[in-house]
DNA sequence: ATCAGATATCTCAGTACTTAGAGTTATTGC
DNA sequence: GCAATAACTCTAAGTACTGAGATATCTGAT
């Protein structure tokens, strides 16, 4: 989910309160959202979700720093790990980054011994990236370490509500998903499989 | 939360299963996080967390690109829109990103006549960036906009659901960021306020 | 007063990507 | 079988930032 990284990011609110400082303008009463009691409780989930997404993203991150590796590249050597050699389209579709950066991520992880692009037999358009030996070693080093690591940056809730909410997001990420796709700014990668 | 726009961002798995295809090396069966069923439950969570802000982000930033401003601009905008001004460093805090980032980023409105810098009267380190009467005027035509597209963008879960989601998502935050601030990595914004 | 340390912003080089498009190879319709 | 279209990857240029350090100011203890 390389979002973000820095990119991306989204921007954040943290309540729906009127301007403080500045004299209202002319902007006439009825153009204040937060008039509108079901698009304030949208945007505040937004905002809620957008900085809570930003504080398990620093965890995250700044365990991944620690090997020398950026967390696109991490979000790579991990779903090779666990699902095996994978086309490269595969791939940007789980880790949700554009086509040349696909290129560009397993380029640099090729370069420093970790991954290597392997022949697609079916298909000479496409090719296979996998885990070389090394990188197989460095992730069963340091994944373990990380998803402790992860375990610990959401434990401010237990395991039924963390399932819970699990379930809730799920709800609305596939309906955002939905519509992110009919818009025309649809660049990126498609929705992965369902599950 | 200007994120991983890239930036940033953060990995994504979708599924905890072993490795299907590279025979398993000698990691011994304990370091198969896959066994440990609270971790197991918590990457799950964190990828469906990091699924569903990408899918909302998309969609908000089809919306704010057509008026030709990044997510990071939007964000800065939209917060003096709805606090009047404030000084760098508390946009900073708000918006999330370095404090490079928020000079580039006030220059480039600036630039565009949509904010300006004022002098703060109590400390001359200090600036305030306020709308200008143009980038009110934006904020007030684009902003509810914004808003309906957001709300449509959640319309996954109703409004009671929606309400529950953000409060289990306050507590899951409040302990991440405590724990980003507590590790080295921590560069960008303290947190703002807690509410 | 003075000086050490803390803060607020800015500068600038560097980086991790994105975007658009080109080059191949596959597939589909005729 | 051939042309048109689509699918997969790569290339090159561009962009939105980040991160480390510089500068100016403030605060508080001596």
């Amino acid at each position: 989910m390389v979002l973000p990284q820095r990119k991306q990011i989204t921007y954040l609110r943290t309540k729906m309160t009127a301007p403080q400082r500045a004299p209202r303008k002319s902007v006439s009463a009825k153009s204040d959202v937060a008039a509108d009691l079901p698009t304030a409780t949208a945007l505040k989930l937004w905002v809620v979700l957008a900085r809570t997404f930003w504080a398990v993203g620093e965890v995250s991150k700044a365990d991944i720093e620690r090997h020398d590796l950026t967390p696109a590249e991490f979000s790579i050597l991990e779903v090779l790990y666990h699902k095996g050699p994978l086309l490269l389209g595969e791939v940007q579709k789980k880790v949700l980054v554009s086509s040349g950066g696909i290129t560009f991520l397993v380029d640099r992880l090729t370069a420093r011994g970790f991954v290597e692009r392997q022949a697609c037999p079916s298909d000479r358009r496409a090719r296979y990236a996998a885990l070389t030996r090394r990188g197989q070693k460095l992730m069963g080093e340091i994944f373990p370490e990380h998803a402790t690591a992860l375990k610990h940056a959401l434990s401010g809730l237990g395991r039924s509500e963390q399932r819970q909410v699990t379930e809730l997001l799920k709800v609305l990420g596939k309906e955002a998903e939905r519509q992110a796709h009919e818009t025309p700014a649809c660049k990126t990668a498609a929705a992965a499989e369902p599950d």
